[in-house]
DNA sequence: TGCATATGTGCGCATGTATGCATGTAATAA
DNA sequence: TTATTACATGCATACATGCGCACATATGCA
């Protein structure tokens, strides 16, 4: 029973609803700077509430140098039965704009990866709040590149 | 998304979690008294939780003279997706032990019905603490026969 | 070695929530 | 009308949780 309580309270936060759509949308690991882009949201608060999902046993993650690739796991008939009631269950209409837009922002996010990696970054001022896609975006990721 | 988010927060509960169990087996309006008998738990709590879980949208409820019949909603898609992603997940070796013995106190509590009403209330310690079937049952439910 | 960057975390604050006791409300029975 | 009964709830307390700031850790590169 203690099992599913940490689901349900785990899931319990719109933040970590996003993250999960994402991840349902995405379909491929992530790493934390892409979530961050892809939510608009500090970076300490991706990642506390990665760690909370993690901790739940919703997640796990795998470190490629400073880059984490965080992905959902699917190894319990419950979570896959998890991932197929949310993922087939629609919001109301704010919800569903929220999300579209972060996974807006998450596709062109990821067409900046190279061979499948994370190669960009935070962008500076993700430690305080609102991120997301500006219009220096292009400078951003140009000056980043490697 | 604020609703699927009420709806994880108010099932992350035990108690709300084995009320919910408890109505997805008897499939049928059940009054607080069978609840607090079935669980063995405070009269205040189980109203506690009945009402969390109808603000939630999750239930509703008529009144029947003093008595109140409670039951799960099944009036949309996430409702009804919900109770079978719920009902078709197995627990851990302690939660179906509990569970079992919830429905068994059940059971045994509806059979005293007549003509599917309720004529039996609440026992006298009920507001204390754990409850139950204990050696005096069959004193208590002739008392209060009606 | 020293610096920049990606990510994780300790701490204090504010707020939310479950619990137990006692009491309130409404309907029924005497 | 008064007492009883089924159910709901106000209140105080203990505890959990999310947030933001700052800082720590760790890895890669010059």
């Amino acid at each position: 029973m203690n099992e599913m309580i940490e689901v349900f309270k785990v899931l319990s936060d719109e933040t970590r609803l996003r993250i999960v759509r994402l991840f349902l949308h995405a379909e491929v690991s992530l790493c934390v700077c892409e979530i961050v882009d892809a939510l608009g949201l500090p970076q300490y608060k991706v990642s506390r509430h990665l760690s909370a999902l993690k901790n739940a046993g919703l997640m796990d993650a795998t470190k490629k140098g400073t880059w984490a690739y965080h992905q959902l796991k699917v190894d319990s008939p419950l979570l896959s039965k998890l991932w197929e009631f949310i993922g087939s269950t629609s919001l109301d209409e704010d919800g569903e704009l929220l999300l579209e837009r972060d996974r807006e922002v998450l596709d062109w996010r990821l067409s900046l990866r190279d061979n499948d990696m994370c190669v960009v970054g935070l962008s500076p001022g993700t430690g305080k709040d609102e991120a997301g896609m500006t219009e220096n975006d292009e400078n951003r990721t140009k000056q980043n590149d490697r």
